[in-house]
RNA sequence: CCCGUAUUGGUCCAAGGGUUAGGAUGCCGGGAUUGUAACCCGGAGAUUGUGGGUUCGAAUCCCAUAUAUGGAUCCA
């Protein structure tokens, strides 16, 4: 007998070589329907593949991202069977799954393929997955492996052959179609019901570009045909939202030729937006016992030489800005942290003065290459959220906690509550890669560690994925659609300190080295806003509009009304205006709804008879009439 | 950096190598005077991203370049 222990930690015992689809059949047959994989003592593997000793068993279905990539991957193998079916003598390269779907780089020979293929595939694609083919595991060794695949003419398979050791090396079947493929899989193919290819990419073999040119076709699959078309739907749904195309449409930011690739201009709508999102945060850190500073946009070539920026990424970078005057070199700020670190080393600091929490809207420039570029999530020049706080080691904890304070605090208040938190720690076998002693690493470490169980931040951990100067803390956060966007972090650094030679004087009247937190919630506010925008699908949050109402009077008798309106509103810190065009009323407020105006305030005789206003909610309908005053009671509650 | 695709009035889209580059929207002017998602009529607005080339003739074909966009840099 042997001792399974699920997911919820419960402990159950069966005979010694079960499988984890009869586990899952002995807890219930729905289960056990809808199991794909399992992943047993953290490996995925095919879920009839018999369990010979104690293990933690979880297993894995359609739901679980796992499960998911199991899916997606052996629906490759199905779309690489309807290709083979399709065009006989066709060569396979790889075909994984990918973060929404598959690929598989076929090589078609002479034939080409394009989108109105699609149909006949995604057919072939059902029609064979109907047959309910089991995925059937066969260990080879490479001789025969070898001699199969020559005997085929494959010799994409050949090479990748070469690289595999005998006696590891794995094919699956289904139906007719064989493929080197260390697995796991599903069952069998009858639970794809629904296929879609997606599009066609030329990929090099291997990615080498000195090689052949392959053709990379992408699809995706459901076990249902609902989820396959929620899924089209969720795709359209994000092409409305694409912040690029909603910055224009509301007239956010842009780009020009002139001006260069990569750097935003924001117009006065989207000024007003971030100037607005800006304060916000700002006032949130004077609270928090933040400093604002300002610093030059540029710096001598020496403090980036000081910082270790100059090593790093002076390559990368733009270059140097000359001087008429011989050998001064200036760059453009890629960082703000050198400058901040001058500020806190330009005079004597005691430990009764520390933590010193310096921050600034720090515009920064990085040069991206062309193909990196995107809307606002991927810029050349960016303006940081950026904050430096230098504390001694055993603060350290504490002004963890006020930063993931701060950062889930902004968070939530603009709506994004489904949010993780990544922790890269330094990889343990590796230390020498790390600057400063096993002893504040551990510090470090467990302070973040600490912190985010402390506020019962949820959080996936990383050996190895820190920086060489110190462990950090990423958040993680999901936009209405259900995408991960990276945003803020937050670092320790031991480094920067060291080379700028910053010091405290302590208790004991000796000089101590601060330890220096980066710090930025949004990350840039480029990119918060980009994710942002598409995040709430350009109706952002009432208090961040830069027109929060438009007055729409029924025809131009009462415009001096909504005139006198909007001075009231005015007065009581609501912004907006009176769209005065001689338009019908139907044409105003569709004009409003358009461009996402959260509140029509609609005046005609009723209304300037009564002393009222008929107010209509951006994407909702007729709220009613109310009184002014009513009206900011209402707005009010809005916020 | 590599591979593909695109670039046409402010914006979105159309135009088999052959008249004066067409439409929608927006803008301007006039009429209508308005009740919860598009009023009617008229007008202006473009040397088709830029620079070369092929051709009797180029938005259209070729080359270069810029920008945008998608992919590659996800190793069974």
């Amino acid at each position: 007998m042997i001792n399974i222990t699920l997911p919820d930690g419960s402990v159950r015992s069966y005979d010694k070589g079960t499988t984890s689809h009869e586990i899952a059949l002995s807890i219930s047959e729905g289960l056990a329907r809808n199991v794909i994989a399992a992943k047993v003592n953290g490996e995925v593997i095919d879920s009839n593949r018999p369990i010979t000793q104690d293990a933690d068993l979880q297993l894995l279905t359609f739901r679980d991202k796992d499960g998911k990539s199991t899916f997606w991957h052996s629906s490759a193998h199905l779309m690489a069977e309807a290709l083979e079916a399709l065009y006989p003598g066709v060569k396979l390269g790889i075909g994984p799954s990918i973060e929404n779907g598959f690929y598989y780089d076929i090589d078609l020979g002479d034939r080409t393929l394009s989108s109105t293929d699609f149909p006949k595939i995604e057919q072939k694609m059902l029609e064979l997955a109907r047959e309910k083919n089991e995925y059937i595991r066969k260990e080879v060794s490479k001789a025969d492996a070898i001699a199969y695949f020559k005997e085929k003419g494959d010799e994409y398979k050949l090479e990748l052959l070469e690289d595999l050791e005998d006696g590891s090396i794995t094919f699956y079947e289904q139906g007719g179609f064989v493929d080197l493929c260390r697995g796991p899989h599903i069952p069998n193919t009858g639970s794809i019901k629904a296929v879609k290819m997606m599009k066609v990419a030329g990929a090099y073999w291997r990615g080498d570009e000195n090689k052949k040119q392959l053709t990379r076709v992408y699809g995706v699959s459901f076990p249902k045909a609902k989820e396959l078309k929620e899924h089209l739907a969720l795709l359209e749904e994000a092409k409305k939202r694409d912040h690029r195309k909603l910055g224009k449409e509301l007239e956010l930011f842009m780009f020009s030729e002139k001006v260069g690739a990569g750097l935003p201009i924001w117009l006065p709508k989207g000024t007003a937006l971030r100037t607005r999102l800006e304060n916000f945060l700002k006032e949130e850190q004077i609270k928090r016992g933040y400093q604002p500073v300002i610093t030059p946009h540029l710096g001598k070539k020496e403090l980036y030489m000081t910082s270790g920026h100059w090593d790093k990424y002076g390559e990368d970078s733009f270059q140097p800005i000359h001087t008429p005057r011989e050998g001064e070199l200036f760059l453009l700020k890629p960082m703000n942290c050198p400058h901040h670190c001058e500020i806190f080393g330009h005079k004597p600091r005691s430990y009764k003065d520390l933590p010193v929490r310096i921050a600034e809207f720090g515009t920064v420039y990085r040069y991206e290459q062309t193909g990196e570029l995107h809307g606002l999530t991927r810029v050349r020049g960016f303006t940081q959220d950026d904050a430096h706080l230098f504390c001694m080691p055993e603060q350290l904890k504490e002004e963890f906690l006020g930063v993931l304070e701060l950062t889930t605090y902004v968070l939530e208040k603009l709506g994004f509550s489904d949010y993780t938190a990544q922790i890269s720690l330094r990889d343990p076998e590796n230390k020498e890669k790390y600057i400063g002693s096993d002893e504040i690493w551990e510090q470090a470490e467990s302070a973040i560690i600490e912190a985010t169980k402390e506020v019962g931040l949820e959080t996936v951990t990383e050996l190895g994925e820190a920086a060489f100067y110190g462990p950090k803390l990423d958040f993680m956060v999901k936009d209405a659609l259900g995408r991960s966007w990276q945003l803020g972090t937050i670092q320790v650094d031991y480094n920067l300190p060291e080379r700028f030679e910053l010091e405290y004087i302590g208790a004991d009247n000796a000089p101590h080295r601060p330890v220096m937190i980066h710090r930025a919630p949004f990350g840039s506010m480029e990119r918060f806003i980009g994710v942002l925008t598409e995040h709430c699908g350009g109706k952002f949050p009432l208090w961040l509009q830069p027109e929060q109402y438009v007055i729409l009077p029924i025809s131009e008798k009462f415009n001096g009304y909504a005139r006198e309106l909007k001075n009231q509103l005015a007065a009581k810190d609501i912004r907006g205006f009176v769209d005065e065009r001689n338009e019908k009323i139907g044409r105003k407020i569709r004009d409003a709804e358009v461009k996402k105006v959260p509140l029509m305030l609609i005046v005609g005789e009723k209304e300037a008879a009564e002393g009222k206003v008929s107010i209509r909610k951006q994407g909702e309908g007729d709220v009613g009439s109310m009184t002014i005053d009513e009206f900011e009671t209402y707005f009010k509650q809005l916020l």
